[in-house]
DNA sequence: GTGGTCTAGACCACT
DNA sequence: GTGGTCTAGACCACT
Protein backbone atom coordinates (compact mmCIF):
# COMPACT_ATOMS: atom_id res chain seq x y z
CA UNK A 1 0.00 0.00 0.00
CA UNK A 2 1.12 3.30 -0.87
CA UNK A 3 1.11 6.21 2.08
CA UNK A 4 1.50 8.85 -0.68
CA UNK A 5 -0.26 11.79 0.37
CA UNK A 6 -0.17 11.49 4.42
CA UNK A 7 3.05 14.38 3.89
CA UNK A 8 0.67 17.03 2.27
CA UNK A 9 -2.24 15.62 4.32
CA UNK A 10 0.39 16.28 7.41
CA UNK A 11 1.20 19.32 6.30
CA UNK A 12 -1.92 20.79 8.08
CA UNK A 13 0.55 20.03 11.67
CA UNK A 14 3.48 21.77 10.46
CA UNK A 15 2.07 24.89 9.05
CA UNK A 16 2.36 27.73 11.59
CA UNK A 17 -1.26 27.55 12.82
CA UNK A 18 -2.38 28.70 16.21
CA UNK A 19 -2.60 24.97 17.72
CA UNK A 20 -0.22 22.25 16.12
CA UNK A 21 -2.43 18.85 15.04
CA UNK A 22 -1.11 16.06 16.77
CA UNK A 23 0.54 13.53 14.57
CA UNK A 24 -2.25 10.62 15.01
CA UNK A 25 -5.06 13.25 13.78
CA UNK A 26 -3.01 13.42 10.40
CA UNK A 27 -2.95 9.74 10.46
CA UNK A 28 -6.38 9.61 11.28
CA UNK A 29 -8.03 12.30 8.86
CA UNK A 30 -5.34 10.78 5.93
CA UNK A 31 -6.94 7.05 6.39
CA UNK A 32 -10.39 8.76 6.47
CA UNK A 33 -9.85 10.16 3.67
CA UNK A 34 -8.73 7.51 1.86
CA UNK A 35 -11.83 5.51 2.64
CA UNK A 36 -13.93 8.13 1.09
CA UNK A 37 -12.06 7.91 -1.43
CA UNK A 38 -12.62 4.23 -2.14
CA UNK A 39 -9.15 3.30 -1.72
CA UNK A 40 -10.41 0.67 0.77
CA UNK A 41 -13.82 -0.84 0.15
CA UNK A 42 -16.07 -1.45 3.18
CA UNK A 43 -14.92 -4.77 4.67
CA UNK A 44 -11.86 -4.61 3.30
CA UNK A 45 -8.90 -5.11 5.81
CA UNK A 46 -6.54 -1.85 6.10
CA UNK A 47 -2.57 -1.75 6.60
CA UNK A 48 -1.62 -2.97 9.67
CA UNK A 49 -0.26 -0.21 12.66
CA UNK A 50 2.99 -2.15 12.27
CA UNK A 51 3.32 -1.63 8.38
CA UNK A 52 1.67 2.30 9.09
CA UNK A 53 4.54 2.93 11.38
CA UNK A 54 7.45 1.63 9.44
CA UNK A 55 6.41 3.18 6.33
CA UNK A 56 5.98 6.39 7.72
CA UNK A 57 8.58 6.40 9.92
CA UNK A 58 5.96 7.16 13.20
CA UNK A 59 5.89 5.54 16.09
CA UNK A 60 3.63 2.22 16.67
CA UNK A 61 2.09 3.97 19.81
CA UNK A 62 1.51 6.94 17.59
CA UNK A 63 -0.42 5.45 14.73
CA UNK A 64 -2.47 3.15 17.40
CA UNK A 65 -3.73 6.35 18.25
CA UNK A 66 -5.16 7.44 15.34
CA UNK A 67 -6.62 3.72 15.03
CA UNK A 68 -8.44 4.14 18.26
CA UNK A 69 -9.45 7.75 17.12
CA UNK A 70 -11.23 6.16 14.00
CA UNK A 71 -12.53 3.00 15.82
CA UNK A 72 -14.15 5.54 18.65
CA UNK A 73 -15.88 7.32 16.35
CA UNK A 74 -17.38 4.48 14.28
CA UNK A 75 -15.20 4.76 11.25
CA UNK A 76 -13.57 1.29 11.26
CA UNK A 77 -14.19 -1.84 13.48
CA UNK A 78 -10.52 -3.41 14.75
CA UNK A 79 -10.77 -7.70 14.74
CA UNK B 1 -20.13 26.89 11.10
CA UNK B 2 -17.39 28.04 8.91
CA UNK B 3 -17.46 26.14 5.59
CA UNK B 4 -13.40 27.50 4.59
CA UNK B 5 -11.41 25.02 3.13
CA UNK B 6 -13.69 23.16 1.09
CA UNK B 7 -11.95 24.88 -2.10
CA UNK B 8 -8.78 23.66 -1.23
CA UNK B 9 -9.76 20.33 -0.47
CA UNK B 10 -11.84 20.75 -3.58
CA UNK B 11 -8.82 21.72 -5.85
CA UNK B 12 -7.46 17.61 -5.98
CA UNK B 13 -10.06 17.62 -8.54
CA UNK B 14 -9.28 20.70 -10.69
CA UNK B 15 -5.48 19.39 -10.81
CA UNK B 16 -4.61 17.39 -13.78
CA UNK B 17 -4.52 13.87 -12.63
CA UNK B 18 -5.90 10.94 -14.36
CA UNK B 19 -9.32 11.27 -13.32
CA UNK B 20 -11.13 14.43 -11.80
CA UNK B 21 -12.47 13.77 -8.32
CA UNK B 22 -16.51 14.11 -7.97
CA UNK B 23 -17.47 16.97 -6.29
CA UNK B 24 -19.73 14.74 -3.91
CA UNK B 25 -16.25 12.74 -2.38
CA UNK B 26 -14.50 16.20 -1.87
CA UNK B 27 -17.67 17.44 0.18
CA UNK B 28 -17.78 14.01 1.86
CA UNK B 29 -14.02 14.22 1.98
CA UNK B 30 -14.11 17.33 4.04
CA UNK B 31 -16.98 16.69 6.31
CA UNK B 32 -15.05 13.24 7.07
CA UNK B 33 -12.03 15.16 7.86
CA UNK B 34 -14.23 17.72 10.42
CA UNK B 35 -15.43 14.81 12.01
CA UNK B 36 -11.69 13.55 12.84
CA UNK B 37 -10.19 16.87 13.49
CA UNK B 38 -12.86 17.13 16.18
CA UNK B 39 -14.94 20.07 15.07
CA UNK B 40 -18.32 18.01 15.76
CA UNK B 41 -18.36 15.79 18.41
CA UNK B 42 -20.09 12.71 18.29
CA UNK B 43 -23.35 12.99 18.33
CA UNK B 44 -23.57 16.77 17.22
CA UNK B 45 -25.80 17.70 14.65
CA UNK B 46 -24.02 18.87 11.31
CA UNK B 47 -25.12 21.30 9.20
CA UNK B 48 -27.71 20.83 7.25
CA UNK B 49 -27.77 19.87 3.62
CA UNK B 50 -28.91 23.10 2.36
CA UNK B 51 -26.58 24.81 5.01
CA UNK B 52 -24.00 23.43 3.08
CA UNK B 53 -25.61 23.79 -0.30
CA UNK B 54 -26.26 27.50 -0.35
CA UNK B 55 -22.28 27.90 1.42
CA UNK B 56 -20.58 26.41 -1.16
CA UNK B 57 -22.69 26.97 -4.33
CA UNK B 58 -23.06 22.87 -4.92
CA UNK B 59 -26.83 22.05 -5.35
CA UNK B 60 -28.42 20.59 -2.79
CA UNK B 61 -28.09 17.01 -4.82
CA UNK B 62 -24.34 16.96 -4.99
CA UNK B 63 -24.90 17.74 -1.00
CA UNK B 64 -26.98 14.87 -0.64
CA UNK B 65 -24.52 12.43 -3.02
CA UNK B 66 -21.80 13.48 -0.11
CA UNK B 67 -24.06 12.87 2.73
CA UNK B 68 -25.59 9.48 1.37
CA UNK B 69 -21.57 8.34 0.84
CA UNK B 70 -21.00 8.76 4.60
CA UNK B 71 -24.26 7.33 5.40
CA UNK B 72 -23.16 4.26 3.67
CA UNK B 73 -19.73 4.45 5.27
CA UNK B 74 -21.06 4.19 8.92
CA UNK B 75 -19.53 7.97 9.37
CA UNK B 76 -22.63 9.77 10.06
CA UNK B 77 -26.13 8.96 10.74
CA UNK B 78 -29.25 10.47 9.23
CA UNK B 79 -32.54 11.73 11.59
CA UNK C 1 -38.36 -6.95 -21.67
CA UNK C 2 -41.59 -6.14 -20.54
CA UNK C 3 -42.03 -3.76 -17.97
CA UNK C 4 -46.11 -4.98 -17.46
CA UNK C 5 -46.71 -5.54 -13.93
CA UNK C 6 -44.68 -2.17 -12.79
CA UNK C 7 -48.07 -0.45 -12.74
CA UNK C 8 -49.77 -2.48 -10.79
CA UNK C 9 -47.10 -3.05 -7.96
CA UNK C 10 -46.84 0.76 -8.11
CA UNK C 11 -50.54 1.11 -7.23
CA UNK C 12 -49.73 0.64 -3.43
CA UNK C 13 -48.72 4.28 -3.42
CA UNK C 14 -51.95 5.36 -4.65
CA UNK C 15 -54.32 4.08 -2.34
CA UNK C 16 -54.97 6.31 0.80
CA UNK C 17 -52.71 4.79 3.35
CA UNK C 18 -51.45 6.76 6.16
CA UNK C 19 -47.71 7.21 4.73
CA UNK C 20 -47.24 6.57 0.47
CA UNK C 21 -44.52 4.62 -0.47
CA UNK C 22 -41.92 6.05 -2.74
CA UNK C 23 -42.10 5.93 -6.72
CA UNK C 24 -38.47 4.34 -6.24
CA UNK C 25 -39.31 2.14 -3.70
CA UNK C 26 -42.06 0.46 -5.97
CA UNK C 27 -39.26 -0.19 -8.85
CA UNK C 28 -36.74 -1.20 -6.00
CA UNK C 29 -39.77 -3.76 -4.80
CA UNK C 30 -40.76 -4.72 -8.61
CA UNK C 31 -37.13 -5.57 -9.36
CA UNK C 32 -36.75 -8.26 -6.53
CA UNK C 33 -39.56 -9.57 -7.15
CA UNK C 34 -38.68 -10.02 -10.89
CA UNK C 35 -35.11 -11.44 -9.77
CA UNK C 36 -36.93 -13.52 -6.74
CA UNK C 37 -38.81 -14.95 -9.58
CA UNK C 38 -36.37 -15.93 -11.61
CA UNK C 39 -37.07 -13.42 -14.81
CA UNK C 40 -33.03 -12.70 -14.45
CA UNK C 41 -30.76 -15.79 -13.46
CA UNK C 42 -27.72 -14.45 -11.43
CA UNK C 43 -25.15 -12.64 -13.39
CA UNK C 44 -27.53 -11.71 -15.77
CA UNK C 45 -27.66 -7.99 -17.11
CA UNK C 46 -30.69 -6.28 -16.00
CA UNK C 47 -32.21 -3.60 -18.35
CA UNK C 48 -30.93 -0.39 -18.11
CA UNK C 49 -31.80 2.89 -15.92
CA UNK C 50 -32.53 4.65 -19.23
CA UNK C 51 -34.55 1.78 -20.58
CA UNK C 52 -36.87 1.50 -17.44
CA UNK C 53 -37.06 5.15 -17.00
CA UNK C 54 -38.91 5.49 -20.55
CA UNK C 55 -40.75 2.91 -20.35
CA UNK C 56 -42.27 3.77 -17.38
CA UNK C 57 -42.24 7.02 -17.37
CA UNK C 58 -40.08 7.95 -14.20
CA UNK C 59 -37.34 10.14 -14.22
CA UNK C 60 -33.70 8.42 -14.60
CA UNK C 61 -33.01 9.93 -11.51
CA UNK C 62 -35.68 8.06 -9.40
CA UNK C 63 -35.22 4.76 -11.45
CA UNK C 64 -31.55 5.44 -9.96
CA UNK C 65 -32.72 5.64 -6.35
CA UNK C 66 -34.23 2.33 -6.72
CA UNK C 67 -31.04 0.64 -7.84
CA UNK C 68 -28.91 2.28 -5.37
CA UNK C 69 -30.88 1.10 -2.69
CA UNK C 70 -31.13 -2.37 -4.34
CA UNK C 71 -27.35 -1.84 -4.57
CA UNK C 72 -26.96 -0.98 -0.44
CA UNK C 73 -28.86 -3.93 0.13
CA UNK C 74 -26.85 -6.20 -1.58
CA UNK C 75 -29.63 -7.81 -4.33
CA UNK C 76 -27.65 -6.53 -7.29
CA UNK C 77 -24.22 -4.94 -8.06
CA UNK C 78 -23.36 -2.49 -10.29
CA UNK C 79 -20.61 -2.76 -12.83
CA UNK D 1 -44.15 -9.84 13.37
CA UNK D 2 -47.48 -9.42 11.21
CA UNK D 3 -47.08 -11.58 7.59
CA UNK D 4 -50.07 -9.33 6.00
CA UNK D 5 -49.81 -9.71 2.40
CA UNK D 6 -48.43 -12.61 1.47
CA UNK D 7 -51.74 -13.69 0.68
CA UNK D 8 -52.21 -10.91 -1.63
CA UNK D 9 -48.65 -11.33 -3.06
CA UNK D 10 -49.17 -14.93 -3.22
CA UNK D 11 -51.75 -14.50 -5.28
CA UNK D 12 -50.31 -14.71 -8.29
CA UNK D 13 -49.75 -18.66 -7.85
CA UNK D 14 -53.73 -18.75 -7.65
CA UNK D 15 -54.85 -17.30 -10.52
CA UNK D 16 -55.13 -18.78 -13.65
CA UNK D 17 -51.84 -17.91 -15.03
CA UNK D 18 -49.99 -20.49 -17.70
CA UNK D 19 -47.60 -21.07 -15.01
CA UNK D 20 -48.62 -21.90 -11.16
CA UNK D 21 -45.51 -20.00 -8.90
CA UNK D 22 -44.24 -22.34 -6.24
CA UNK D 23 -44.97 -21.37 -2.87
CA UNK D 24 -41.78 -21.15 -1.71
CA UNK D 25 -41.65 -17.97 -4.24
CA UNK D 26 -44.61 -16.74 -2.78
CA UNK D 27 -42.91 -16.39 0.42
CA UNK D 28 -39.19 -15.79 -0.91
CA UNK D 29 -40.97 -13.01 -2.55
CA UNK D 30 -42.86 -11.57 0.00
CA UNK D 31 -39.21 -11.26 2.32
CA UNK D 32 -38.06 -10.02 -0.41
CA UNK D 33 -40.51 -7.12 -0.65
CA UNK D 34 -39.92 -6.98 2.76
CA UNK D 35 -36.85 -6.12 2.65
CA UNK D 36 -36.47 -3.82 0.04
CA UNK D 37 -39.42 -1.37 2.18
CA UNK D 38 -37.32 -1.68 5.08
CA UNK D 39 -39.87 -3.59 7.56
CA UNK D 40 -36.28 -5.38 8.02
CA UNK D 41 -33.04 -3.15 8.29
CA UNK D 42 -29.83 -4.42 7.19
CA UNK D 43 -28.12 -6.95 9.70
CA UNK D 44 -31.81 -7.59 11.18
CA UNK D 45 -32.64 -10.91 12.20
CA UNK D 46 -35.49 -12.40 10.28
CA UNK D 47 -38.39 -14.42 11.81
CA UNK D 48 -37.55 -17.43 12.29
CA UNK D 49 -38.55 -20.37 9.45
CA UNK D 50 -40.79 -22.03 12.65
CA UNK D 51 -42.34 -18.91 13.23
CA UNK D 52 -43.08 -18.24 9.39
CA UNK D 53 -44.06 -21.59 8.93
CA UNK D 54 -46.60 -21.36 12.08
CA UNK D 55 -47.90 -18.37 11.02
CA UNK D 56 -48.37 -18.84 7.40
CA UNK D 57 -49.65 -22.37 7.39
CA UNK D 58 -47.08 -23.47 5.47
CA UNK D 59 -44.40 -26.20 5.65
CA UNK D 60 -41.39 -25.54 7.25
CA UNK D 61 -39.83 -27.48 4.43
CA UNK D 62 -41.38 -25.15 1.60
CA UNK D 63 -40.63 -21.85 4.17
CA UNK D 64 -36.98 -23.68 3.90
CA UNK D 65 -37.20 -23.35 0.41
CA UNK D 66 -37.67 -19.76 0.51
CA UNK D 67 -34.67 -18.94 2.46
CA UNK D 68 -32.69 -21.18 0.52
CA UNK D 69 -33.93 -19.50 -2.58
CA UNK D 70 -33.16 -15.65 -1.28
CA UNK D 71 -29.83 -17.05 0.40
CA UNK D 72 -28.76 -18.42 -3.20
CA UNK D 73 -29.39 -15.27 -4.60
CA UNK D 74 -27.26 -13.05 -1.82
CA UNK D 75 -30.60 -11.43 -0.01
CA UNK D 76 -29.84 -12.83 3.03
CA UNK D 77 -27.72 -14.73 4.63
CA UNK D 78 -27.92 -17.53 6.90
CA UNK D 79 -26.06 -18.00 10.74
C1' DG E 1 -36.08 25.16 8.61
C1' DT E 2 -35.12 20.22 7.44
C1' DG E 3 -34.71 16.13 4.91
C1' DG E 4 -37.20 12.95 1.49
C1' DT E 5 -38.86 12.67 -2.89
C1' DC E 6 -39.10 13.81 -7.80
C1' DT E 7 -38.46 15.99 -12.30
C1' DA E 8 -36.21 17.13 -16.64
C1' DG E 9 -32.78 18.18 -18.27
C1' DA E 10 -27.28 18.28 -19.18
C1' DC E 11 -22.32 16.62 -20.06
C1' DC E 12 -19.06 13.05 -20.11
C1' DA E 13 -16.06 8.69 -20.21
C1' DC E 14 -16.28 4.41 -21.69
C1' DT E 15 -18.05 -1.35 -19.54
C1' DG F 1 -25.92 2.96 -25.48
C1' DT F 2 -24.60 3.06 -20.51
C1' DG F 3 -23.87 4.68 -16.00
C1' DG F 4 -21.72 8.59 -13.18
C1' DT F 5 -22.06 13.16 -12.17
C1' DC F 6 -24.41 17.60 -11.67
C1' DT F 7 -27.80 21.35 -11.82
C1' DA F 8 -31.82 24.03 -10.51
C1' DG F 9 -35.64 23.76 -9.51
C1' DA F 10 -40.26 21.76 -7.09
C1' DC F 11 -43.54 19.86 -3.41
C1' DC F 12 -44.25 17.94 0.96
C1' DA F 13 -44.38 16.15 5.96
C1' DC F 14 -42.64 17.15 10.04
C1' DT F 15 -37.51 15.66 13.56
Amino acid sequence: MAITGLCELGSRSSSGGPREEPKWQSIARYLSSELIQGSYKPGEILPSENHIAKTTGFARSTVRQAFAHLEKEGFIKRL
